[in-house]
DNA sequence: AATTATTGGTTGCTTTTGTCAACTATATAA
DNA sequence: TTATATAGTTGACAAAAGCAACCAATAATT
């Protein structure tokens, strides 16, 4: 057990957290939480539908809370609802056209904010930096198949 | 402009929103909410005593949330108030004996959460994620340094 | 010195975010 | 057929956060 080691990881994760924090703040301008916005992630990434209860599981928010957010979406037609024949509580969730188009512009926003990011690092720093981010990346999806 | 950086960015961005969220969520079966920890963790480090007004900058919160959050710190004994003589309106705040306890015990946990996950990698993979870590926070600061 | 503006912190009020339990309707198992 | 579980909704509530008014002390302006 290395005790710098230690100290780094966690000394990583305390700037990392404000680094995200940083590039979330973007989207607290937007009229949207960031719960939000992780639900229409979730649904733009899905346009096969997907039912309530999943995202409940994927993103670990309280069914109530949920239902609610969605009733929003939908007073603001940015999501269609449609009743599962096979299960008829079950209801097919997936953006509307003006959700995708919603969605489009916010996904513009962090895109334009990463691609600022990467090209005040310039080209080279740019490369090192995603290089070390996918070996992280690696470095942990390795952990979590091996803990199967 | 490379895209494929972009999109690994925010990629990764998201990876380690989900990474820090799990590691956070030891803090939420100890009584204390994340922005309280993170003050306490910022008295901790400050032992000589920092005013509200330097916490609410450091920590981004609402002077009015924390002044009711330290409200509750002190009536739970947790933190010390010295008047400051040069500017009565001011106080320096500290970890009082009891505070400075407690905190010792979030951060043994959280120690011992970091020292699990490495140590679960093996001392070779570890090393190779704290280089990383190391390697993207140092490009990170030279890019807000350059910024000045 | 007297007046005005600023600052450190507190308080009341409100909004946002999230949780919990009860409930309806459907589906599955015994 | 009865019991049990599940998908989603609703009501009530609690926790987290933000906003603005305010008091007391300090600093700046005249």
């Amino acid at each position: 057990m290395n005790n710098e080691h230690i100290a780094k990881l966690r000394l990583f994760n305390r700037f990392y957290t404000s680094v995200i924090g940083l590039l979330d703040k973007q989207y607290l301008n937007s009229e949207f939480s960031l719960t939000e916005v992780r639900i229409l992630y979730e649904l733009a990434h899905h346009p096969e539908g997907m039912t309530a209860t999943e995202l409940v599981e994927m993103l670990g928010l309280d069914k109530g809370y949920l239902s609610r957010m969605l009733q929003a979406f939908e007073k603001k037609k940015l999501i269609a609802k449609r009743q599962s024949s096979a299960d008829k509580r079950a209801f097919f969730l997936s953006l509307s056209t003006e959700g995708n188009k919603l969605f489009a512009g916010l996904n513009d926003a962090s895109q334009q904010q990463a691609s600022d990011l990467l090209s005040s690092l310039g080209d080279a720093k740019a490369a090192e930096l995603i290089g070390h981010m996918d070996a992280i990346r690696n470095i942990f999806e390795n952990l979590t198949i091996n803990k199967k």
